[in-house]
DNA sequence: GGCAGACTGGATAGTCAAATCCAGTTTTGG
DNA sequence: CCAAAACTGGATTTGACTATCCAGTCTGCC
């Protein structure tokens, strides 16, 4: 009946039902970040999106597959949103950029908000799996996308064979997460700049002598 | 009507009462550390607690209430369970061993469950300021803990003066909750471990030279 | 231009949790 | 030991949210 639900094989929809669609995830994926997961009901997300109960329905089988889709939404806004620092992290200058960047934004929300997969990722890993792995999967990619550059430092022979990319990548991840949450409590910016000036300090550890 | 409320002035109630209130309290952070705090409802807190619906509101004015003591109960119970540990964070391996036994424990969690206060900042930072401020409190006195560990080892000149306890100790809590988001979502100790162990390589910067 | 099916809107079951009420029991202080 | 208050248990009210249903509309295609 309904026949899309999500994923891939289904029939695929017209041009107008899937910006309709969009719309939907775009709605849900703000007011989750505002209010939570549990915090954001359909009828918000219907009223927020400009549409009605029956197409949420329509385009998810229910408020787990919206929120799985919320998880996507946010992972893409969050890669291609820092596409532009995050492809040439690979000089101490693009990490301070991209550190100020982080910095700044947080700044201007006035520290609310956290991580958009950060929050979701302590509502949601402990029951719902699927929702879970697709956490895991947006960390994995934006922290891949760390580790690249320092990879190309490295192989530009900015940094020193000693430094291990994989790591200093996971490491700026934690900082960073940690650094946003401690924002959203603290209401300051203080613990998220020192978490990553640490990291980045650490990371010229490794650099070659000037 | 109901004398309490919770909070200072009241008149104080009975030994057994307060084991009560301890009880409710205990259950429902167990509760809400598995499950969240919306996904924990009053009944389920009632089962696991043993007692009726009416205490927790004899107790309690509501569920935000109860929410505030249960961040209390966790920020006294981090506190206490790593007073040990913490007590004297005052050299490098002490911060080894404070590092080994925090991800001892995610580990033997098969990290799950993420930090009792990390959790419950994202999911109620936004829409119960009271509790905001409880968890901004918490993170306060923790890091301060670890920091008063660092300025330890300033006095003792284990470190150079170059070293701010503050801005270290502040850039540690956020690589641990960061650590500890990321262990959730990716169920690997990975991130925490590459975390901390940066922090603690950038504290041994500032050690004098061995 | 007209038909099939995708799409939409509002109304509505059915469920569950938050908070209240009241009758009965236990504890405490004098 | 006795009264007053603290404490307990379960039933109940109220409200909100998830998910469904169905009648009507719009779109794309031939």
């Amino acid at each position: 009946m309904t026949p899309a639900a999500e994923g891939a094989g289904a029939t695929r929809r017209t041009t107008r039902g899937l910006v309709t669609r969009e719309r939907i995830v775009a709605a849900a994926a703000q007011l989750m970040f505002e209010r939570g997961v549990a915090g954001t009901s359909t009828p918000d997300v219907r009223d927020a999106a400009g549409v009605s109960s029956s197409q949420i329905y329509h385009y998810f089988a229910d408020k787990s597959a919206l929120t799985r889709a919320v998880i996507e939404f946010q992972t893409a806004r969050i890669l291609t949103g820092q596409r532009v620092l995050l492809s040439r992290l690979d000089s101490f200058e693009a990490l301070r950029d991209w550190r100020d960047a982080i910095v700044q934004i947080e700044h201007d929300l006035d520290c609310r908000g956290g991580c958009p997969l950060g929050s979701l990722t302590s509502e949601l890993a402990e029951h719902d799996p699927a929702a879970r792995t697709a956490l895991a999967e947006g960390f994995t990619q934006w922290t891949a996308a760390i580790r690249d550059g320092l990879q190309d430092m490295l192989d530009r022979g900015v940094l020193r064979d000693d430094a291990d990319p994989h790591r200093l990548s996971l490491a700026t991840m934690a900082a960073l997460q940690g650094g946003l949450i401690l924002a959203q409590a603290q209401r300051s910016t203080a613990a998220l700049e020192a978490g990553l000036d640490a990291m980045i300090e650490r990371i010229a550890f490794h650099a070659v002598a000037p």
